[in-house]
RNA sequence: GCCGAAGUGGCGGAAUUGGUAGACGCGCUGGAUUCAAAAUCCAGUUCUCGCAAGGGAGUGUGGGUUCGAUUCCCACCUUCGGUACCA
């Protein structure tokens, strides 16, 4: 008996498919375009596991169909080379991340092969290549040049704006920028370059200005929020702080307002939308300046709420506010001193998630509130950001949830100001209600009160109103190696210049140091020879982040080889944008949000002819592992690392220990209940983790110190319970599994169908091979469709039947509508049903078939291509038509009703399909199944949805 | 904390616009085939009461709207994603 054999199959389709690049893909004015996109890859070391390929295999159905339907497709892959994890590995092997990463990236390639992909792999990028970032430097080097416009309402030259400066100062400069002061045209012109430069800084839409950075000082480097767990370093737990830095930044905020308005315009799930809109935070209020008692500043809030002002019974300032310093009392100073050693080992994240206790701390100094000329303390407070806003509030406790606990906390005085009497269920944050105790707005109405406070502000020069947005402007600066290098040098004045496009790319210079500088500069500023050019300049020493790269890649794959551009016009012409866009939910706000702004920006350029990158977006579920994780003690004792079984550590709450990853693979029954290290495993993991060497491993048996069991009692084994949860499945988290071993023993096509099998695409699921036996089942049965036992095709010519037509047709309709709806996983199903009807029919006839070897051809490529070829055809199936639903196959006579009687089912009935509503009344309640359940009550309604199902009400 | 999503049999899931809850598949049970096993095929399989016929309950929890709710509304619980230097 001649079985269907996969990897012989699959393997000389493959080649095939590369001997006559059938998915090369060229600009072809005489077909209507499709872009197809998948989520770029960062190409991990732990390669490509199995919750990658379910978008792309996705994405590659939708490419195949569309193919088939007609349509010129673009469907590219390439590599986010650049990041963090590459560097990390090099400083713990020392292995160069140009190494590592072609590594990685070489066995990505090979496992997404493996996955018969359509991708037109000529147009490959990887963004760590000179001929790649070159042009993401050259897009830098225009943002830098360029400034945002508000009366164009788009990124003008910077050259023009200095032609102005010169005429007349900025004056009239309508601006989205953050300038200082004001000057004239010939204050403009006697300012030195220095101050000129700085000035355009407040402008630019690539500018620097000083951030704050994760700074370990252990470790010497500085980290990510995704290095750092619960307020100590991941890796050793260290304690990290703040510190400023003068940095790189993107005025993103610049294109906020159309960022918001555009998403009108595009197909995205409105939950992702709503996420963007949140993200860019768009607020309505006023900036108002209070002044300090004996002191010449001013403190600039930015309130939503400029009604409740006279409620304002104090100022809280974020510690990291720059007038800290200079307005702390002696007498408060210790304390201030030491609340800021306490800020400074806060995460962002836990500053804002904090609700349970506030904390704060007196300044000692007063401010006047500008409309009552009330004297109010001013505070300083974890809970106020230095980065939203103003870094400063007015608080007003009566208003206001932080603000309320806050003073009920530190005893400061609350006035009720706004009276909600009026509007039960009204929630503290909604705009009602009458204004009392609140000077000349008392008994206005609060959007009354709002617009006469701001008209007051503004005639009397205290402020204005304005609009604020949450999203901040872009960290654009990483101190480290792994990235674009800035195109960027410095003079002996410290004025930045950006390169022209002749001296691009600044290409990465070889190193074979990673770690940062003692001050925390990058590795670069080691490089002393590359740091200093020969003509007196220095060069930028921070690199990109990894969303440069990854903000217009989708463009570079119009024109990957282009020399003389970023894309060429007339190819971006064609291709214009993404049509389809399949990428995890994890990238709805950071990246999806600095692609939009760069193509945006190119758009103001004219370099690209959409407002908008993206047309369509799906958001694929997450394929989830389990994270395995042993519970250190966040308090060593006499300087010992305790790690702490995790059934013991339960006894004294998650707060006192960091979760230290683990890989799956030393966990005895990982993903239960009862998941554990044993001996083995505990030495595995002090093997892999060396710092971990002489830590303290404390479970219900004893202790196991340096691989050594210190039993208590009798106890023979230790046995170290771990902590294990759902979720994402990452290198970081050392739990991959990959899909290499699965395509081995069930075939590429068997594994295709299998994910989307799994359910619906945008769900989360943790991965399981259950069940992958019955899609490798219809495989088989799919293959004995047109084979007989022998080998043999069983395919005549004869013509279908009218049941082989309707199943045909009903499974050409499913499919179609299926796949347009994105629904792959019920496609599947409906194969099935289609394969296991078909069955019983004794030969299958030559129309079927072939219809049916084309509905299949985008799910399982090769398996198609081998039918077709059997069933005749020279070409490829992939160059096919997709068959035409035909209707008529599925005309029915007769329509099955179910009838319900108050809504529960209770019998069923078949009316003829042209039957008039009375009609099929009139039958039902004469039917006996029906009659004994009406028996002796009165018939109150009798609903009939025609073709649907009948209610009866009784009662 | 905040923003977003999900929750349906033992398991993955289906039900597209408010109209037969559990399609399709896994698993399980029984049977056929086989010396035996694998493979294959056939039948059954939400829970519960009942020999059966036939009832009752049922889509995370609690309410509501409706002739009718997995689907709409309100409140809550749990899990996942994001939270600005993982990508």
């Amino acid at each position: 008996m001649q079985e269907y054999n996969h990897s012989e199959i699959e393997q000389k389709w493959r080649q095939y498919w590369e001997d006559h690049q059938t998915y090369r893909v060229e600009e072809d004015e005489s077909k209507t375009k499709y872009y197809v996109l998948d989520m770029f890859p960062y190409p991990s070391g732990a390669g490509l596991h199995v919750g990658h390929p379910l978008g792309y295999i996705a994405s590659d159905i939708y490419a195949r169909y569309k193919r088939l339907k007609g349509f010129n497709v673009l469907h590219p892959m390439g590599y986010d080379a650049f990041g963090l994890p590459a560097e990390q590995y090099a400083i713990e092997t020392g292995i160069h991340p140009a190494k590592s990463t072609s590594q990685n990236i070489d066995r990505y390639r090979k496992q997404l092969s493996q996955l018969g992909f359509s991708f037109d792999w000529s147009r490959e990028v990887r963004t760590c290549e000179p001929g790649y970032y070159k042009w993401t430097q050259w897009i830098f080097t225009q943002l830098f040049d360029h400034y945002y416009d508000l009366s164009d309402n788009k990124a003008v030259p910077i050259s023009k704006l200095i032609s102005t400066f010169d005429q007349s100062g900025n004056a009239d400069v309508h601006a989205f920028a953050t300038p200082s002061r004001d000057f004239t045209a010939a204050e403009w012109q006697s300012f030195d370059a220095k101050q000129q430069a700085e000035i355009l800084m407040d402008y630019r839409l690539a500018y620097r200005r000083i951030g704050y950075v994760n700074w370990c000082e252990a470790l010497g480097t500085v980290l990510a929020n995704d290095q750092i767990k619960d307020g100590v370093s991941e890796r050793g737990g260290h304690p990290v702080e703040k510190r400023a830095m003068t940095q790189w930044y993107l005025r993103i905020t610049a294109y906020a307002e159309r960022m918001l308005n555009d998403l009108a315009q595009i197909d995205w799930s409105e939950s992702l939308k709503t996420m963007q809109v949140n993200w860019i935070g768009r607020s309505e209020g006023a900036a108002v300046f209070f002044d300090i008692v004996d002191h010449s500043a001013q403190i600039e809030v930015y309130t939503t709420r400029p009604d409740t002002i006279f409620g304002a019974t104090f100022m809280v300032l974020a510690p990291e506010h720059p007038y800290v310093q200079q307005i702390t009392t002696d007498d408060q100073r210790e304390e201030v001193d030491a609340y800021l050693e306490y800020v400074k080992s806060r995460s962002e994240r836990d500053r804002q998630a904090e609700v349970k206790t506030v904390t704060g701390t007196f300044t000692g100094a007063y401010a006047i509130n500008p409309l009552n000329k009330a004297k109010v303390p001013i505070w300083i407070a974890e809970y106020v950001l230095m980065d939203y806003g103003t870094g400063a509030i007015m608080a007003v406790p009566s208003d206001d949830e932080r603000d309320q606990k806050f003073s009920e906390k530190f005893g400061i005085e609350i006035i009720d100001v706004v009276d909600k009497s009026d509007y039960p269920g009204a929630g503290l944050h909604d705009k009602v209600g009458k204004m009392i105790n609140s000077g000349f707005i008392t008994g206005m109405q609060v959007p009354e009160a709002i617009e006469a406070v701001c008209q007051k502000v503004e005639d009397e020069q205290l402020g204005s109103r304005q609009v604020n947005f949450k999203m901040r402007d872009a960290n654009f600066s990483r101190q480290r190696y792994w990235g674009e290098p800035f195109p960027i040098v410095y003079d002996d004045a410290d004025i930045a210049h950006v390169l022209p496009i002749a001296e691009l790319p600044v290409e990465l210079p070889p190193s074979d140091d990673f770690t940062p500088t003692a001050a925390g500069e990058s590795p670069l500023a080691r490089m002393k020879d590359w740091v200093a050019l020969p003509n007196g300049m220095k060069r930028e020493t921070d690199t990109m982040p990894a969303v440069a790269g990854s903000s217009w890649y989708y463009l570079r794959y119009m024109d990957p080889h282009n020399d003389e551009s970023f894309v060429a016009t007339e190819k971006v012409n064609y291709w214009k944008d993404v049509d389809l866009y399949i990428g995890g939910a994890e990238h709805a706000v950071s990246h999806l949000m600095y692609a939009r702004f760069w193509h945006k920006f190119l758009y103001d350029l004219q370099l690209v002819p959409t407002a908008e990158p993206f047309k369509k977006l799906i958001n694929q579920g997450m394929i989830q592992g389990v994270i395995e994780s042993v519970l250190l003690d966040k308090d060593p004792i006499d300087g010992k690392q305790r790690f702490v079984c995790a059934k013991l550590a339960a006894a004294r709450g998650d707060a006192d220990f960091a979760r230290i990853p683990v890989k799956i693979e030393f966990v005895n029954d990982y993903g239960s209940d009862e998941s554990h290290l044993d001996l083995a495993g505990i030495q595995k993991f002090i093997d892999w983790r060396s710092t971990y060497q002489d830590a303290i491993f404390e479970c219900i048996e004893g202790e196991v110190i340096n691989g050594v069991f210190h039993p208590r009692e009798n106890a023979v084994s230790p046995t170290f319970y771990t902590h294990s949860e759902v979720g994402k499945m990452s290198k970081s988290k050392y739990n991959v599994i990959n899909p290499d071993d699965v395509i081995n023993r069930y075939g590429t096509d068997c594994f295709r169908m299998y994910e989307m099998f799994l359910g619906p695409l945008e769900n989360s699921k943790p991965w399981d091979t259950n069940g992958i036996d019955g899609v490798s089942k219809f495989i088989k049965k799919c293959w004995r469709l047109f084979f007989d036992l022998e080998g043999r095709l069983t395919v005549s010519d004869e013509n279908p039947s009218k049941d082989e037509l309707r199943i045909l047709h009903q499974t050409i309709k499913k499919v179609e509508e299926d796949i347009e709806r994105h629904s792959f996983n019920t496609c599947i199903s409906h194969f099935m049903v289609a394969v296991n009807q078909l069955r019983a029919f004794k030969t299958q006839k030559r129309a079927i078939a072939e219809a049916l070897t084309i509905l299949l051809a985008p799910f399982a490529p090769h398996l198609a291509e081998e039918l077709w070829q059997r069933l005749g055809h020279l070409a490829s199936v992939h160059q096919a038509s997709f068959p035409t639903f035909e209707a008529e196959h599925l005309v029915v006579s007769e329509i099955s009703y179910p009838i319900s009687i108050n809504g529960k089912k209770r019998a069923e009935a078949s009316f003829a399909a042209n039957a008039s509503k009375e009609d099929v009344e009139r039958e039902a309640l004469a039917l006996d199944s029906i009659q004994k359940w009406i028996d002796g009550k009165t018939v109150r309604k009798v609903i009939v949805v025609p073709k649907r199902m009948i209610n009866i009400v009784v009662g």
